[in-house]
RNA sequence: GCUCGCGUAGCUCAGGGGUAGAGCGCUUCCUUGGUAAGGAAGAGGUCAUGGGUUCAAAUCCCAUCGCGAGCUCCA
């Protein structure tokens, strides 16, 4: 019989402790070790982040949150955002308030004030904060009814907003370190002295529930850390990011440009085109090599097309339009995606299922029009170029083909040394097609990825509504996720374009079809490939390969020699034979993320060798023959090293 | 699209009601230099565009265009 006064928590590690009903996780902390309590800023208990003063009623499964967790960590950015709060009720008395959540790496808080935050203002807050902290305001939590929120809350509509779409078997908490007192689930760190490093960002408008039609809030950011060690890592990750911003890159590297008359379209260089040619030009090849047919379709498009596709209901605002002379009307529209074009392909002729699977790739140029404000850099534009191709298969055939293109993503970035993750997003609440269509679909995505041994997050709901999908985040050098490569099921679009292809037993079946990309846009890839290498890209991939650097005049003719001999064999190279000190040039070349500089001087004209110096390794020089320079160089190309 | 901020030489930026500055880059000349900046001279700007206020506007105000940050990772 155990005794009602005793409850049993069991912790991580599978072992149990009895302690007294109503102790609390630091209790149970405390019993485990002072070092534990001491780091102590949460508890999970039965899977829920709570205070490590709430009171344990019955038996649980426990574990004590340290400032190693990352649920301790939204719990300090969360109390962070009080913080803020708190502070910034010092400064503008009457702040109502909105969300103050934790997010990636920081947190905010909106307020609804007459006027922005200055930054002078800003610096005030930081302050404030501070001193708040340094009170080391305990976060209290207590369980109020919905009439009592409603009498705290009621100088503060948004709260109250909140409060009416909590459902009536919702516990509804409030919270309060000194004066600040706030409508919140929680949990909370014990206090306030935990939130020591933190800073505050940036402000920004952001509209009420994210919804244009309601008022805008003013909204600070910040960034909160345990250790002051942390919170500067931090700060200096953004700097270098900054650093690597692929728009500054783009300027300094002479790789693309952007003229008004034109917002949201790049102008490529020379230098930049070669870059974007060089990825074109291997998508092609690999591509080709695995089967897929490339095809190039009109940019241009009676709205027949987009009325049959259903863009011209849904996507129209995001279409350039373009008018017909006769009618003066709006006849026709840019296409922004492929696939349309791609079907129409596929349904131009009778297709055998011996054709498939059939593999269309294109890489036409796309438009969309993207509200100003959405549009930045090449990561946002209304022109670009996608990787794209549809392939169209019977449906017992997906497992199969996907494993290939699972395949063919993981040889691109493998290549580019891009690390990624993949989600796979299952059906969605809207959705069209029978559920026992939905139920193929995912078996046939999930059997692909169980046969290739993948590790990937499912995320439930998350699917299209014309079918699941695999989505591929590459992480870069930062540590950043990009979302690229998409793999997508669409059992909708050979309907609606009534596809067919005549199998074995000689009657009318329906393909199924699959959308994917690997890149996405090419620029948007560029864009992130810039940031990734920080400009200093594979010698394959830059757009100068060689630069051949004379000491003197005296050695001019013979290293225009060398860029001719580098030329002939597509060896990107270049001469500087400018009159400048070897010095000037070299930090210029290096400047430039060039990734060879070949110098040559007396004694190299003399012995026909070049001395070598790679980008970054001032200390690896080398002299060496110039045909050995040429055919390694050579090699490095060829294997994309 | 909306809010806020920004727009001065090719680039990075300073200045600021009395008709423009620096560094880098560019051009020319000198220099012929052995691995991250040799020297000198020079060219280059309707201070984004259009209105307004003023004796006077790059500077203040308004509008337009462009750029940047942000616009639910739900109390």
């Amino acid at each position: 019989m155990s005794d009602s006064n005793k409850i049993t928590v069991t912790l991580p590690d599978g072992s149990r402790k009895e302690v007294a009903r109503g102790s609390t996780p630091m209790d149970v902390a405390e019993q485990i070790g002072p070092g534990l309590a001491r780091a102590a800023v949460a508890a999970k208990v039965d899977g829920e982040v709570v205070e490590l003063g709430r009171p344990l009623e019955r038996d649980t499964r426990i574990e004590i949150l340290t400032p190693r967790d990352d649920e301790a960590l939204d719990a300090l950015r969360h109390s962070a955002a009080h913080v803020l709060a708190t502070a910034v009720r010092q400064v503008r008395p009457g702040a109502g308030i909105g969300f103050g959540p934790a997010i990636e790496d920081g947190f905010y808080y909106d307020f609804d004030v007459d006027s922005p935050f200055t930054p002078e203002e800003l610096e005030r807050i930081e302050a404030k904060m501070q001193e708040v902290a340094s009170a080391k305001q305990p976060f209290e939590r207590k369980v109020v009814t919905r009439e009592e929120a409603r009498q705290l809350f009621s100088d503060d509509p948004l709260k109250l907003e909140r409060l009416e779409e909590l459902g009536d078997d919702e516990v509804i908490t409030i919270y309060r370190n000194g004066p600040f007192l706030d409508l919140c689930r929680g949990p909370h760190v014990p206090d306030t002295g935990q939130v020591q490093h933190f800073k505050l960002l940036s402000t920004a408008g952001a509209y009420w529930r994210g919804d244009e039609r309601r008022q805008m809030l003013q909204r600070i950011y910040g960034t909160a850390w345990f250790s002051g060690s942390d919170l500067e890592e931090y700060l200096v990750r953004r700097e270098e990011a900054k650093r690597r911003d692929h728009r500054k890159l783009g300027r300094e590297l002479d790789l693309f440009m952007f003229h008004p008359w034109s917002p949201g379209a790049p102008y490529w260089t020379d230098k930049g085109t070669r870059i974007y040619h060089e990825l074109v030009e291997w998508m092609r090849d690999v591509l080709g090599e695995h089967g897929y047919q490339h095809v190039k379709t009109p940019l241009l498009y009676n709205k027949a097309l987009w009325e049959l596709s259903g863009h011209w209901g849904k996507y129209q605002e995001n279409m350039f339009l373009v008018l017909d002379k006769e009618s003066g009307e709006h006849e026709y529209g840019m296409k922004p995606m492929n696939c349309p074009s791609h079907h129409l392909m596929f349904a131009a002729k009778h297709r055998s299922y011996r054709e498939l699977p059939l593999r269309l790739a294109t890489q036409d140029v796309l438009h969309r029009d993207e509200v100003s404000g959405a549009l930045g850099g090449l990561t946002r534009v209304r022109q670009f170029q996608q990787d794209d191709a549809h392939i169209y298969l019977a449906e017992h055939q997906v497992a199969d083909e996907v494993r290939r293109m699972v395949d063919l993503i993981d040889y691109f970035y493998g290549t580019l040394g891009l690390d990624y993750k993949v989600r796979f997003a299952t059906r969605p609440e809207e959705r069209i097609g029978s559920d026992a269509t939905w139920d193929r679909a995912e078996a046939a995505l999930q059997a692909a990825l169980g046969s290739i041994g993948l590790e990937y997050k499912l995320e439930e709901g998350d699917g299209a509504f014309y079918g699941p999908k695999i989505d591929f985040d590459v992480t870069d050098a930062l540590g950043r996720d990009w979302q690229l490569g998409t793999i997508q099921l669409d059992y909708a679009a050979p309907e609606s374009f009534d596809l067919r292809f005549t199998g074995e037993d000689n009657a009318d079946h329906r393909p199924v079809v699959i959308h994917r990309a690997i890149f996405g846009s090419f620029e948007r890839f560029i864009g992130i490939l810039l940031e990734h290498f920080a400009g200093a890209f594979p010698v394959w991939l830059a757009p100068e390969q060689v630069r051949v650097l004379p000491i003197t005049d005296e050695q001019a003719e013979d290293a225009a020699g060398l860029v001719k001999q580098l030329r002939e064999h597509s060896v990107r190279a270049h001469l500087d034979d400018r009159s400048e000190t070897l010095g000037y040039r070299i930090r210029d070349g290096e400047t430039q993320k060039t990734p060879y500089m070949a110098v040559i001087g007396a004694r190299e004209a003399e012995a026909g060798t070049v001395a070598v110096r790679k980008r970054g390794a001032a200390d690896k020089q080398e002299v060496m023959d110039r045909a050995l320079f040429q055919e390694m160089i050579m090699q490095e190309i060829g294997e994309k090293a």
